[in-house]
DNA sequence: TTGTACGCGTTATCAA
DNA sequence: TTGATAACGCGTACAA
């Protein structure tokens, strides 16, 4: 059984109420008791008992702000599922989850969601536009001490406390290795990404190249095109490329719009359709798997991001952690019909 | 915020130990007042909050017996990582892990174990070897109270708490599926088990045949042989297949003893080996999926198998909750090279 | 049958 | 600067 407050102040002879005060740096302490105390608990090896912790914390009753660009996108279906869970499993510990969603990629939008979340919350969960003035917010939050947690995407050089979401490179990696055992290491594949201006999705095609280029010499790209996550864009661009193209013997898909490319590929008739490999598990591309016109799709988890996010917060709120790594990867899953 | 037994107290006018009597059917109590009770509680949708029962539970100290044929056997390494994780969680709430591994699966040396381990725990977790020995122990460990819960393999017709472990057959289905899909659909397989008489590898074994039939017809099953989860037994039985069969396309290996049999497939030059789906993720899986040998391997979350189950008994002894099901099944992975 | 009081470990407040 | 004490929610022993 670990060591308590109480053990140690009766080991050291002073009052629970100074070794909470040394524990905590609150200071008004003499120095030779803080020495004491801290010897003390260094050698039992105290560790706060969580808990203990989580009654104390049910006093103070924390807000966690939850601010996603969900509306109108599936894939953010399970994230929020995931959200809503530790939520549920939270609100013992005094916990309370505010969950804001916005629609499209306005940062202006954005920006004032945090501004108005700023003062109700004590911790902001947030898939961050990638803008300058996004970043500026997340920094001027941290200095407030507000802690900033970045979900499902990431931005450079800001101070949130942490990233939780895909290792975009790596699910490149997975799709890319998918399809060298689909075309047995030989072929010409298209690659359709959502924006060349969003890092993830660039992210993931240097994954694909970089396979390509380290052990997979037989493939090579012989297209590349955009389809802004849009099924009716991401249909006009596969079209293109297929009539471009008639020779293509994959198609890997490193953005959403899965849907609207799978519409254009039936077109074509069965024996001279690509293999597909497409990203996220969302209800069109389950579909497609089971229609055989996707072969696999590269999943990340999203409904642990979202659990995670919440808890991670919550440790740190609660039980004064800061999370373990700077960037917290989602397992990289390949699923296929039979798996999905 | 959520109903305490306290706010109960008060609204009904009883006293908190009144509450906690009705609410814990220890009797003792007026059909009145307990009437009275539970309409309240029921309205107000009481739920015990977890850290305070944690906390009292910290008094009572409750162990957790483990027992695993895991002596030599690699695949368990991931699981007992699991155990001992859920174990330094739960330290905090009061609960000792016990963790005893065997070798083989003699069962009257798991027995005497489970005799053993019997009156030291309050909880015990297994692989059972499917023997009626066995069962009859956990039965009898059941009506003396004891809760049990089976790990990896479930045995038939037992008063088990619960089972946690791979869902058998999908993974045979999402072997075979990603078969096919590396033979683009058509080709002579050859499926190698562990034993024809463990009733795991016969229902992953029924996964393969089930998906062939369903949606796989250009595939056939030319040969099938036992391994003994031997590598060495895997490597003769391996090589006479081959022999027999040397127009094999694939191989689908549904127990241990993958590395025995890449070791008689890397004696075919390489234009001539079979593909091979393999199960787990042991290192020499690893390895040989780097080296190419290997495609693919399905992979059912070893480390989840065991925290989950010490979380689970740790529920039910602490939180008095039953698990949510009667078998709660792992997910489903599918690892190539790039995502091991 | 019912109510009261204490302890689990932590945190916060108040008095000295 | 320090120590004592109450509170968080639950379980339980003990007294009434």
């Amino acid at each position: 059984m670990s060591v308590t407050i109480k053990q140690i102040s009766e080991i050291s002879g002073v009052s629970r109420g100074t070794v909470d005060r040394v524990l905590h740096g609150r200071g008004r302490v003499s120095p030779e008791k803080e020495a004491l105390v801290r010897r003390v608990a260094e050698q039992l090896g105290y560790k706060p008992n969580l808990a203990g912790k989580a009654l104390a914390a049910r006093k103070k009753s924390y807000t966690i702000g939850v601010l996603l660009t969900a509306e109108g996108v599936s894939f953010f279906d399970e994230v929020i599922r995931g959200v809503r869970q530790a939520a549920g499993e939270l609100a013992d510990y005094g916990i309370t989850v505010i969950l804001r969603t916005i629609k499209g990629y306005n940062s202006a939008v954005q920006l004032r969601e945090m501004e108005a979340l700023r003062h109700q919350v004590n911790a902001l969960i947030l898939n961050p536009i990638n803008e300058p003035e996004i970043v500026a917010e997340i920094n001027a939050l941290a200095e407030d001490g507000l802690p900033v947690i970045t979900l499902n995407t990431d931005v450079e050089e800001s101070r949130r406390l942490c990233y939780i979401g895909p290792d975009y490179q790596k699910s490149g990696e997975a799709a890319c290795g998918m399809m060298g055992l689909l075309l047995a290491g030989r072929g010409k594949i298209g690659i359709l990404t959502g924006s060349v201006k969003i890092l993830g999705h660039n992210q993931r095609i240097a994954g694909v190249r970089g396979v390509i280029r380290e052990r997979l010499p037989g493939l090579f790209v012989g297209d590349l095109d955009e389809t802004g996550d849009d099924d009716i864009r991401a249909y006009a661009a596969a079209s293109r490329m297929l009539r471009n193209h008639p020779d293509l013997d994959g198609l890997i898909l490193v953005a959403a719009g899965s849907y609207g490319v799978c519409r254009a590929v039936l077109e074509l008739p069965q024996e001279r359709r690509p293999k597909i490999v497409a990203m996220d598990c969302v209800p069109t591309t389950v579909e497609m798997l089971r229609r055989g016109v996707i072969q696999a799709t590269i999943c990340q988890q999203p409904f642990t991001q979202g659990y995670q996010a919440v808890q991670q917060a919550f440790r740190y709120l609660v039980q004064g952690e800061s999370p373990p790594e700077e960037r917290i990867f989602m397992e990289t899953e390949i699923r296929i019909r039979e798996t999905v």
